[in-house]
DNA sequence: GTCAAGAAAATTATCGATATTTTTTATAAC
DNA sequence: GTTATAAAAAATATCGATAATTTTCTTGAC
């Protein structure tokens, strides 16, 4: 028999609608993931009526949550002719990982200026639940890879939760998840080339030392990290801006 | 007699609906233009069933509009409660004068470096538009206001058409929009206080002549400007962060 | 008067049906 | 074979009806 459309799926008790209210937020964060992961191919059309059966929605709560996904600059659309994934291309990453740095080291740098006892106790914690994945890493690749994008973001915002600036914050998480789609394909190749937990970890003793300079460049070696791991990968010759 | 609802207003000849393929992005525009001028008041209640009347438009189409707003930070939402007029504050125009300062020089030096024979005919060519509507600004203030806002605009995309960064570009874009709304409301006040004709005259001469630092230099003091008069205008003290 | 609980009203969220547009396929002329 | 045109199919955009939720109003106890 035919699985029963969730009316209000976010008020059952599937995992992947924690914390949506609506069912427009619901495949809203549906979408975003598989956007980012991948399931959904970069520049691949977005048909309203698959998706519809796939995610189980209405068209106009699906094109909703589509028009959501435009503000993150994950998909793109055009009037009457409907939406794709956003492409991905070297340039793209280069653009946004110049852009990246950017914000993420002045968000860094007055998170550390403003920053109280609260704000350090956040750091260490994401820290710690950002290790404890990393533990399981090596060995169910697979399996932890959600948790270990999940706690690394969170490690990073609560790096930057003291500062004041929305603006920079939003542009700041904007940015983070368009790399996150560039990070994915190349996460294996990454793995083990890269020592991730030791360049986290020397970011927050910089950070929690108060050395904004030295943490901002960490952080910005960090992400140049991203964009050369993906373009070794590509073996496409690349130069990072500074 | 009624007037019927335009089902594709995009086709009609209707002055607002300029450009717009759809009736949501028709809808998108009018609300936009609403909301920056001020006649949908910061903070205000967006109800559907009202607006719908008000534009002629479903509800599923008036909520794609909201959520495409939503991407302008013009609008916020919070689920099963609905959408607001995003609010306004001298801290956020604070915040949005320094980002935008940042994205505005960081556009135009990459533009100054790129720019050929076309941008700099297109500069020059959308200053004399700007000049034109300045004529009829100091008479008829009210009816070409708009004129204005869409010229100076146009003029400032102008000087920046060259920078090859699309974040950046859409960064200063989304800025843009949120201080217009703040100028809007100090329009009367810095009228004849600010020789802008001239700020604008000497950051185009800068930037044809490639001197990017002065060209930067006069255009963060352009930015700031909004901000000292929109800050004048409510008798507030401010610091403008360099 | 204030608070609480329940009923009524208002509002948001959701859906699937229908109108409109775009894309594909088929046919015909050159 | 290529191009142009017309018909058919597929897809997008739009609407108003209905379900679910929030807000307001009413009533009653203290």
């Amino acid at each position: 028999m035919e699985e029963s459309a969730p009316r209000m799926a976010a008020a059952s008790g599937d995992a992947l609608s924690e914390g949506a209210k609506t069912l427009n937020e619901y495949a809203y964060q549906r979408l975003r993931k598989d956007i980012i992961s991948g399931v959904l191919a970069p520049g691949s059309k977005l048909r309203i009526e698959h998706l519809r059966a796939t995610y189980q929605v209405g068209s106009s709560t699906l094109r909703e949550a589509l028009t959501l996904l435009l503000a993150d600059a994950l998909v793109i659309a055009e009037g009457q002719r409907g939406f794709w994934v956003a492409p991905i291309s070297i340039d793209d990453l280069q653009d946004i990982t110049r852009m990246r740095k950017m914000m993420a080291t002045l968000a860094l740098r007055e998170s550390i200026k403003n920053g109280d006892d609260e704000w350090e106790a956040g750091i260490v914690a994401a820290f710690h639940r950002l290790s404890r994945v990393e533990d399981r890493l090596a060995a169910e690749a697979a399996e932890v890879a959600d948790d270990w994008e999940d706690r690394n973001r969170e490690f990073h915002e609560a790096a930057i939760a003291a500062c004041t600036s929305r603006w920079t914050r939003h542009f700041r998480a904007i940015l983070y998840s368009q790399s996150e789609r560039y990070r994915r394909f190349s996460l294996v190749a990454m793995n083990g080339r890269r020592d991730v937990h030791a360049e986290h970890q020397a970011i927050m003793e910089a950070t929690l030392a108060r050395n904004a300079d030295l943490a901002c460049r960490l952080t910005e070696d960090h992400i140049d990290n991203t964009l050369l791991s993906m373009t070794h990968m590509l073996e496409i010759p690349v130069t990072v801006a500074r």
